[in-house]
DNA sequence: TATGAATGAGGATTCATTCAT
DNA sequence: TATGAATGAATCCTCATTCAT
């Protein structure tokens, strides 16, 4: 990627994560990042093509998430990086997450593979773990991660990440309990 | 409200839900509710006025809910409840709880009024049970809260609510240790 | 079709005649017309569809010469009346079969069924006359009669149609002879 | 002319010959022909210098017909010559005889001089054959010819041009008398 | 010579909104 | 109340053209 493309990508991310995706058009892009509004047409066809850019690095930053995680020795230690994931995004990653959360309400945009992974290794932590109903303990589990997820990104300013994970983690045993 | 009237806001409550306020074009409510395009510019003045107004009955809604859930008895019970909001959204009510966290993810249009009195409701319950640290318990609580939502709004298809519920419940003990 | 439909249908017949529809943008068309640009859309869909429209009143004129030149007595009448015909259209319709020809060159828009039926008459007719090849003869008058309708069409302040059709008509029996 | 410069002109003639001037980007023509856009510019200054270059070497294949039919022995033999040529129009010329009958319909572009010499011959064989009106004499013949061709190049699959020359020659005492 | 990134004006089209009826 | 014609600003996108390399 040229420097320039760069900083479509960049601007492109930080105004759909604040906006939506619809919500900012490409002169708004173009303006912002300092290029030509041609560019970002030359460079990603259409402004779907840039969504799609801006999704392809982020499913490279998820994947490298989930073999950080698959590499844990045990089931317990994946599960609980995975429910700690919302608490280890940089801030500098908070415009992605904030997209990708946001494109989760919308069937025209939104595509799952980018987090699939992350289910898959929690689906099979429980198994391994010879829970009885694994698919709706990572269905809690992820909903738990999920709405943190929210917590953080949206009230950043507000709420006390430090806090809410000493308090998340001493619930850890019963989370698990079968 | 007019049946019109109703017309209009259902219509464009099902589709804001489905693709998104910006997505939405005022022409394709006014097909889809069959109704003259003026009429929704009459009826609401502009867009955003219909959205204020889709909201506002949402949020009259919410209202219902929470006067439900304080006249219970213990804290206990009032966030056991809240918890479990999700599994009783109607499926006729889904759009709007959809619209609504959609929505959370734009912050041109997104106004916390609507839910905030069921956080008022947990963090009064906590103070109530004298823990230490209200506020992130509370905070803990509407992350759960948000994330079963989420899971169960998009993905009503896939996820099994009672066996969700069956087993979200053998955690409540848990959930609530100080 | 509303008057200002009809502003926008004859302001681009008259455009698209003298410059070529892919040389005519939109906006020229609606200042032309004295519309807005985006009435164009409403009425026809898009820049094609006003062609279309267009093209479609044209054809209906044409179909209109077919039946005047049907009911002719003889075959001979017949072919001598569609090789006239360049000569009989009016000046207000030289926009029309300007376009018309224009757009044969290009393979994207044109459409030969509005003049089908003319070929159709005079194939019939050859066949009456007992002639052995229809076709070729068919295809000789179709190019002269094309060729006397360019002359006309493009060079009309230069051409004298009167001279031109006293000409033409001593070729006649040679014309026909088989 | 370097080979990436007939590269250039040849897919050019070729887009321009089916789909028009107007319709046919730089781009396309740059991309179709193997090379970058910026060298049609360098080459040819703007994309109406291209056609430009296209239309002189058209000009100069007119030129070199009309010195052929020049050395004829009779003004009949012109006469006829020049009506015939639609038939020794060879495939791989077709191209460029497509995209002058389609600029003829384009008053923005079209440029007639290319084709005055073969007007001058045919005014001059009428004259010395002391015709009392070679001039309209002179628009039937062209009139015709221009049909052929027209028909010739459009039809080229469906049309016998064998069929077609062999009746044509049959008229021709009759087309030639006074 | 040749490339391809970059531009910005202009393209068709859509949009929310207004207005006469 | 309700329509739907009409608007014009804004949208996404394409275009011919330029320029640094």
């Amino acid at each position: 990627m040229t420097e320039k493309q760069l900083q479509i990508v960049e601007t492109a991310l930080h105004l759909f994560a604040e906006m939506g995706f619809d919500a900012v058009s490409t002169n708004k892009i173009a303006q912002e990042a300092g290029v030509s509004e041609g560019l970002i047409f030359r460079h990603f066809q259409n402004k779907l093509g840039l969504l799609n850019a801006i999704m392809q690095i982020g499913a490279e930053k998820i994947a490298l998430f989930s073999e950080q995680i698959e590499i844990l020795a045990t089931p317990e230690e994946k599960i609980q990086a995975v429910l700690e994931l919302p608490f280890h995004i940089k801030e500098d990653e908070y415009p992605f997450w904030k997209l990708l959360n946001g494109l989760k309400w919308q069937n025209q945009y939104y595509d799952q593979t980018a987090v699939a992974p992350i289910r898959n290794i929690i689906e099979k932590a429980f198994k391994d773990m010879n829970y009885s109903n694994p698919t709706t303990e990572t269905d809690l589990i992820l909903a738990y991660t999920d709405g943190l997820a929210t917590s953080i990104l949206l009230k950043s300013t507000e709420v006390d990440k430090n806090e809410l994970l000493k308090t998340l983690r001493k619930k850890y045993n019963w989370i698990l309990k079968k």
